[in-house]
DNA sequence: GGAATACTAGACTGGCCGGCTAGAAAATCA
DNA sequence: TGATTTTCTAGCCGGCCAGTCTAGTATTCC
């Protein structure tokens, strides 16, 4: 890496950002590794090359690989947080349309890394059997920060006639992290959108969606 | 370990089996040792404590750790296929009923482990970006399987009035594999069994199903 | 009975990975 | 300007892990 090559022993010139840059690109390059790889796999070498930092440095930033793990699951959940606030929160959108933009979203993002990222709260979740334990309450918490915007969202598509009112809200926006997660995977196990393809058609069928585009789990017509 | 103080060097007496014991004990440990912390985590040395083998036995047995994943897959996959044809296939139960003890035995054993076992394929699938290539198409192939199986009974559920005609029963079996891995993925995080529970109902009122037991999607009433 | 076979015993190796520490240069201050 | 502090880096260390290797012993085959 050219950075690498360029980086000299001692304090380096200070940086108008602070030294936030190397920081960041860490985190970034983190958040990278383990949506693909997840914890476990990845080592913090891996991130190191890939940034062009050596070691000493990490540890300069980082207690641990630990605080580290902890440090992305959070640089995700507010990103994902955010990418959520913007979908599910566009008011200029029907609610059941928003939701639907974000699924298709989330394929093109998918399709566009090869399908070779995935989520990083579904990575770090399976393995949680081999993961610091303090990861598991924080990776529960994002899921059901998640869950609240979806029901939030599905509580206006019922004010605005999109979703009988009989429907659970919580309950459904329950149903969808279950599943999408578990389409996610699926998706990266099989280099493909079809499940996400699928399991987007079987919701918006569940929430009794009129199709707009061909959705609906019945036979053609 | 009882065994391995038994165990004597140089070559033990002739068993009947062939000597197929130690070999099963080993893919046994495996298996389980591979639904809790997947391949990456698992240790060579873990399976071989658990059982009481030393080192050089595992090496007669099996080519390498892959060719050993490989074989725990099958054997996951013989034992899951069997399972399901017991379920599924149990022609004095209506097909729907049939699912749903399915999911409620599955349910059982999840809590029987305390939620530290999941699906060995699930988990795998996860780390694929991380695994041996070979093991890809394999997990396609055994998750294709669960979804036949599953399609036919839909499609006796239709036969027999239970399934609206015009569901697509492919479709259907597909999204469920999908969902379910997400499930079971989420209930081995939150160690409980909310989770399955909530897909449990949420599949089922998507199948139409006439809740039985208070399942269904609506708020009460 | 001697040779081949089947399996076990467990030390050893080489590589990788998380973590650490001495040290070097910029920044700050007297 | 020179001492001191701060900031960051180079590269080593110890542990772990897949896989190897040699030795050893009971069984079977010839």
């Amino acid at each position: 890496m050219d950075i690498a090559a360029q980086r000299k022993r001692g304090r380096p010139p200070k940086r108008i950002d602070g030294g936030l840059e190397t920081r960041q690109a860490l985190v970034r390059a983190g958040v990278i590794a383990l949506t693909e790889k997840g914890f476990a796999a990845t080592g913090i070498d891996d991130v190191l090359t890939q940034v062009g930092v050596p070691k000493g440095s990490f540890y300069h930033y980082f207690a641990s690989k630990e605080a580290f793990g902890a440090e992305l699951i959070d640089s995700y959940a507010a990103y994902f947080d955010h990418k959520l606030d913007r979908w599910l929160g566009d008011r200029r959108q029907p609610p059941l349309g928003r939701l639907h933009d974000f699924m298709a979203d989330a394929r093109r993002g998918m399709q566009r890394h090869d399908y070779r990222r995935g989520c990083l709260v579904g990575n770090l979740g399976q393995e949680m059997a081999a993961l610091p334990e303090s990861f598991r309450a924080r990776l529960i918490e994002v899921l059901l920060g998640w869950q609240q915007r979806l029901q939030v969202c599905l509580e206006e598509a019922q004010a605005a006639g999109e979703l009988a009112a009989g429907h659970d809200c919580a309950q459904l926006a329950g149903f969808f992290w279950i599943g999408w997660e578990g389409a996610v995977l699926r998706a990266k196990l099989e280099r493909r959108a079809a499940p996400l393809d699928c399991f987007s058609r079987g919701y918006l069928a569940l929430l009794g969606a009129t199709a707009p585009e061909g959705f609906g789990f019945t036979k053609e017509g």
